[in-house]
DNA sequence: AACAACTGCAACACGCCTGTCGCAGTTCTG
DNA sequence: CAGAACTGCGACAGGCGTGTTGCAGTTGTT
């Protein structure tokens, strides 16, 4: 598609570090003018425009880079094979890795894509086929899974919340529990 | 502490207009320019300043309306006294009649303020007190719950989850259910 | 009816962010 | 090492939202 051309090799580090710098900070303050973006990543506004063209540009990259990372995430936690409940939360721990604000991620020009829904919808799917899930509604489904999964991202550390030395582990326990807890057989 | 001066009827009426138009704009997109408030209000962005002198008067006094709102659910639904499950539901019922955008509704200079909040996490406690709630972090607690308030709001009238004739009542019940769903005893 | 209050209109100044440019200096590449 | 590529710097133009003002016209008040 975009037949980028060959770029210098420290060129090609400053691109890495606009991107890494723009998730940070744009991550809890989406508004945030370019020249933040650019202070963080130690350049120029100018040299950010040199990249990327336009802010729109910038944030379409963006999303394409995570939309990389929770694909990967899904193959990696194997979601798609395997007891569901065990990939759900295999799942949660490489997403909580990523350490990526996903309210932002979400606010992204199609982020998460179509296609990285569609496999948590078939996640969530098969969870409901193995009676761990009641809800009915895929839209619903979807909603509180990133919801929680916003929250426990957002959730400090210290939080009494998160017992293991693992923290990212007890993250996605933390998650895990919950989830299934809230679209679970909970009938009162 | 403001002398608000006399003002004449229909000036009345119209700051009236500006609340309610702000509101339903700036809900689903809180940084919109002062005009289109101005237009739904069928007044003039000129007139707009007239009553809010500045952009942050007119969401201070946003924030204050809503909170006197979420005051007045607490003690409609009597919150504070009897078997608290059922207070939380009816809770639930008077604020969803607000049909407030929440996630907005957060976002403003101090809202939901520091008294909701305490009230809140009072009914949360008596909540944990009853068994109700296990999960021991009120920063998590108060999270999750208005997380689920969001997104029960923003839950699409015709979602099979919401079941009977009442609307109103059907979302109430449904985010009862998943908040003590999410918080309670669910152990794995 | 007479006065005061309020509004629309239109224009203005201001600040902020975006996007572009040329130039001089630095850093990579072959 | 020589040329190309890249960056910082500084400046500029343009767009957009905010906040203000004066004036003419309308509406409420007494």
């Amino acid at each position: 598609m975009t037949v980028t051309k060959r770029l210098r090799a420290d060129a090609e580090r400053n691109t890495a570090r606009i991107l890494e710098a723009a998730e940070t900070v744009l991550a809890d303050e989406p508004g945030a003018p370019l020249e933040r973006v650019a202070d963080a990543a130690g350049l120029t506004r100018a040299t950010v425009h040199r990249r990327f063209a336009t802010r729109a540009a910038l944030l379409e990259a963006l999303g394409a880079r995570l939309e990389d990372r929770y694909r990967q995430a899904f193959e990696d936690a194997g979601a798609l094979t395997g007891e569901p409940r065990a990939a759900l939360e295999r799942l949660a721990e490489r997403v909580f890795e990523l350490k990526v604000g996903h309210r932002f991620a979400v606010g992204l020009p199609g982020t998460p894509g179509e296609e990285v829904l569609t496999r948590l919808d078939d996640l969530l799917d098969r969870l409901r086929a193995a009676g761990a899930v009641t809800a009915v509604d895929r839209a619903w489904c979807r909603a509180v899974c990133l919801a929680l999964l916003e929250r426990v991202h957002d959730l400090p550390a210290a939080s009494p919340e998160l017992g293991g030395a693992d923290e990212v582990r007890a993250r996605a326990e933390l998650f895990t529990r919950t989830l299934l807890g809230a679209l679970g057989p909970g009938a009162s």
